[in-house]
Order: structure tokens, then C-alpha cells, then sequence
RNA sequence: GAGGAUAUAGCUCAGUUGGUUAGAGCGCUGGUUUGUGGUGCCGGAGGUCGUGGGUUCGAGCCCCAUUAUCCUCCCCA
């Protein structure tokens, strides 16, 4: 058979972990500043821990785990099999399936843990996540995510340190972003002026599509989904404001639009409460983001150079850990999306050249009756911190040479009958190609210089 | 779920209106200095043209089906 991967996963060579390491150090060393502490979940819940969480275009991408010891009736099968496919739990099928996210998995971790952790609890998780989407570009079925969440406290200070993570972390990695802020209860606010608060999801839907289908198709669409020409015209109003540059300016008409709506009140306020720490954010109430569990400040991040979807996105709730039992543990937190910064930053050509070079050290292998010495030399170099490779077979000296240069070795030690006599070695410069007889310590001298 | 594109050597691709032994670059491999790589020069291996049918005297090229991948929309990181 050809060998192949499936659709929409990856191997990571060592020059692309290099690169990943280099993100990841970056994002943790963030998190660990800001003084969240690590967690780990297991790679699949439950089914029922995921299913309803992510609205229904999510349960649809969960990837279910087939249940070992099917019954073997293939109608009850097939039946069973049907359900899983309208987005159904089917226990008699699957009863686990792969994490689609972190966030849900932390809250089901803090539902199960809330007596014991230590409020306000924050954690930050890097892991791999499962989506059975279709792939495209920056789109992957298996990616990683890098959260921080804070559970426990309502504080909007939580929002300004989560801010200042996105603004460090970006700046750090040198990619132009522009981080969006909007808040939850101003879309409430506007689904309650159209007569019902239960119009929020398809009020966001509708409005999140702004900036990709134009003004007129989101207008087409709110009226299929039969909002009144008087409220049309309400939403036109508000979405006007995605034209106007500053967020004072924006804040302002939002103000006049709502007037003494509570809620809108009560958003205006918060999202001036965090600005006030953080100018570099920008305000885009045609922000929606499509998880239904965010209630309050939603964050997205996206490069402002490069055609790539969001980066990054987060959100208050609330009351997430309510969905397992567990009532007034409201929460923030952010995301980064690992695999979509490496495509952008490799487009940017922004990574660090020296992540790539290594100053490893390759030791010619002259025959057999050098081992011993070979081995010495290794561990003297491995003492002083220089990553080294002993060639294993005494092949051609070209050949051995080859895979120094193929491998990218920065240095080479030739020990041989010459250089055994003078208890020397021949420490080879591969990049300048310059030669030099030294002792072992002043070679690792010239190595570490 | 809807739409579009592609499938030829290990990789990236070319292949002209269907016409004999299917090409290039890179990579691999051997030699060019029998203790030294990268650049040069010479040589070599490697493809039942995604799969299955059909049209034709003849198919990499045309038609149908199928599978896979990529891209767009939906949704998202």
C-alpha cells in the first residue's frame, strides 16, 4: 500500500518542532508570568461530557470513538449509527469521543474538583484537540490549542491580564494582530430591543458575517430569518459602527443607540473598564463568535497582514461549569491557536533563524579500535553541554562527511592514528570549512566561544 | 452540508491538435583525490501516468464512474 496520513493531520519534522517549541515556549513562558499553573486532560471525555456544548454545527464535528463489542444485529447498528450522524448521543454505538476543545474539558475539571482548588483558580493547558471538519487552509481535524482560563472571579482585571497575554505573546512572536474586543450583553441588548433575547444566536450569526458578505447580504439574511423591517433597521444602525475608526467614536453612537438600555449600560461599561488598561485593543461589535457559552467580554484575534482566520478567541462565561452541576463559578479565558501562528509566521518568514541551527557535533568513526576513545571524547563534550553524535559504522570518510553536512553540523572532530598519537583531536569548522589540531578542552572551548 | 480544481519518478512539475523506447529540475546512488562534506564534471538506478471501465487501429491526453488530496462557502483555531 502507498503510505498516507489522514486528511488533515500532520507530521512534524525536527526542523518544524524546532519552530512549534518555539511557540509554545513563548505562549507558556506568558502564562507562567501571569501566574497560571498547567493542567492536562485526557485526549477523549465522555460523549455526553461534549455533546450540547458547542451548538449544533459542533456536535456534528465531535469525533466520536466506536465502542468496542458492537451489537451484532447490523439493523440496530445501522439505526444507532444513523442517530450519531443527526448529532445524537448513542450510547449503544459511541460513548466517548475526542476533546474538541479545552475549555469544556477544564470546566468538567473544575465541576469535579471545585471543593479542593484554590479560587480564584487559573490554569493554563496546551494540548491537542479533534475537530472532524473539512480541511483547508489553516484549518486542521488535529491541532493544538493553548488556553488560560480564570475561574472564580468576575473581575474584569482577569480581562485586562488576558489582553496584555494576546498584546505580549504577539508582539513577541513578531506578528501584526489586531486584537477585537466586544462584549455579549451589547448583542443582548440588541436582541432585546427586537422584542427577544432569544434572538441573540441568530442575531450573531447574521452579524458576524459582516466584513465577508457585505452590509446588504446580512440584511437579506436577518430577513429570512424574519426580523421586521423596523428592527432591520435597528441592527443597520448598530453594524454602522464597524465604519467608524476609534472606539470612543464607536462607544459614543453605541451609547446613543441604545440609550438607558440596562444591559447596553452595563457592556459599555465594562469594555471602557478594560480599555482603560489596554488602548491597544480594538473595539468590533460586529464580533459575535459562535460558542453559545461566552456571556460577556468576547475576545478575537486576528493578522492584520496575512489572509488567515482568527488566531486566537476567547471569552467570558459565566456559568460554564453549570453545565455539570456546578453553579456560581463564572470564568475568562483565551486561546491560541498554535498551528494557525506557525503558518502565519512561517508566511512572515518571522521565526528566528538560530532556532534551526543547532551546534551539534558529529565524531568520525575510524574504525572500531577508536570506541573507547570515541565514547570519552562524547562524554567530555556532552559534559560541557555540546549535543554530539558518534558515527556508528566506520564507513568512507566522504560518506561520514556527507551526513555531517546533509544533517547540518556545525562541527566535526576527526580522531584517527595521527591524531590519537598526539592526543589531539582535528576539530573541523563545516560552515567555514576551517581545520584545526587541539586538545579536547580547548576544542570545546572554541565550540561554547 | 454546497461548489470548484488537481491526480505523471522519492519531491516539485512539463508532456504541444490522441501516434513508436513518457521528460526536466531537485533528491538518491557510483566515479572524478585510496584521512574529509558543501560548488564543478561524468555515469547510474527509479514511473503498469490515482483506480476501474469505455471510445479508438492506437489513450498520460477524449468520455463515464470511483477514490484521494487541495481550495472556496458554511463554521471555526
Amino acid at each position: 500500500m502507498k503510505p498516507s496520513i489522514p486528511q488533515g493531520t500532520r507530521d512534524f519534522g525536527a526542523a518544524s518542532i524546532r519552530k512549534r517549541d518555539f511557540i509554545f515556549q513563548t505562549i507558556r513562558t506568558a502564562f507562567t508570568l501571569h501566574g497560571f499553573e498547567p493542567l492536562e486532560t485526557p485526549a477523549f471525555e465522555k460523549l455526553e461530557t461534549l455533546m450540547g456544548k458547542y451548538g449544533e454545527e459542533g456536535d456534528k464535528l465531535i469525533f466520536k470513538i466506536l465502542n468496542n463489542g458492537l451489537d451484532k444485529k447490523a439493523e440496530k447498528a445501522q439505526a444507532a449509527f444513523d442517530n450519531v450522524l443527526l448529532g445524537k448521543n448513542e450510547p449503544k454505538l459511541t460513548e466517548r469521543a475526542l476533546k474538541y476543545d479545552l475549555t469544556i474539558p477544564f470546566a468538567r475539571y473544575v465541576a469535579m474538583n471545585h471543593g479542593q482548588l484554590a479560587m480564584p483558580f487559573k490554569r493554563f493547558q496546551i494540548q491537542n484537540v479533534w475537530r472532524a471538519d473539512r480541511p483547508q487552509k489553516g484549518r486542521y481535524r488535529e491541532f493544538t490549542q493553548c488556553d488560560a482560563d480564570i475561574v472564580g472571579s468576575q473581575s474584569l482585571l482577569n480581562e485586562v491580564e488576558l489582553s496584555n497575554i494576546y498584546h505580549n505573546v504577539f508582539e513577541q512572536l513578531q506578528i501584526p494582530v489586531s486584537i477585537c474586543i466586544n462584549n455579549r450583553k451589547i448583542l443582548l441588548a440588541l436582541a432585546q430591543q427586537c422584542g427577544d433575547e432569544q434572538l441573540i444566536t441568530a442575531l450573531a450569526v447574521a452579524i458576524d458575517k459582516l466584513d465577508k458578505i457585505g452590509l446588504e447580504k446580512v440584511v437579506i439574511e436577518l430577513s429570512d430569518r424574519g426580523f421586521s423591517i423596523e428592527n432591520i433597521d435597528l441592527i443597520k444602525k448598530y453594524l454602522a459602527t464597524a465604519q467608524l475608526n476609534t472606539n470612543d467614536e464607536k462607544l459614543e453612537s453605541i451609547e446613543q443607540l441604545f440609550g438607558e438600555n440596562e444591559l447596553a449600560k452595563e457592556a459599555i461599561g465594562e469594555l471602557k473598564s478594560v480599555l482603560t488598561h489596554c488602548s491597544f485593543l480594538a473595539i468590533d461589535f460586529t464580533l459575535a463568535r459562535g460558542l453559545d457559552y461566552y456571556t460577556g467580554s468576547i475576545f478575537e484575534v486576528k493578522p492584520t497582514t496575512v489572509q488567515m482566520g482568527s488566531i486566537g478567541g476567547g471569552g467570558r462565561y459565566d456559568d460554564l461549569t453549570g453545565l455539570f452541576g456546578v453553579k456560581d463559578v463564572p470564568g475568562v479565558g483565551i486561546s491560541f491557536g498554535v498551528d494557525r501562528i506557525y503558518d502565519v509566521m512561517e508566511e512572515l518568514e518571522v521565526f528566528p533563524a538560530d532556532i534551526t541551527s543547532q551546534k551539534e557535533v558529529l565524531l568520525i568513526n575510524f574504525g572500531e579500535e577508536y570506541a573507547t576513545d570515541l565514547l570519552s571524547i562524547a562524554k567530555e563534550l556532552r559534559n560541557a553541554n555540546i549535543p554530539t553524535v558518534i558515527f556508528p559504522d566506520a564507513k568512507k570518510l566522504d560518506k561520514q562527511s556527507k551526513y555531517a553536512n546533509k544533517r547540518g553540523f556545525e562541527y566535526v572532530i576527526f580522531f584517527g592514528e595521527d591524531e590519537k598519537k598526539n592526543a589531539q583531536v582535528q576539530l573541523k569548522n563545516f560552515i567555514t570549512g576551517d581545520k584545526q589540531i587541539v586538545t579536547i578542552d580547548e576544542a570545546i572551548k572554541l565550540i561554547n566561544a
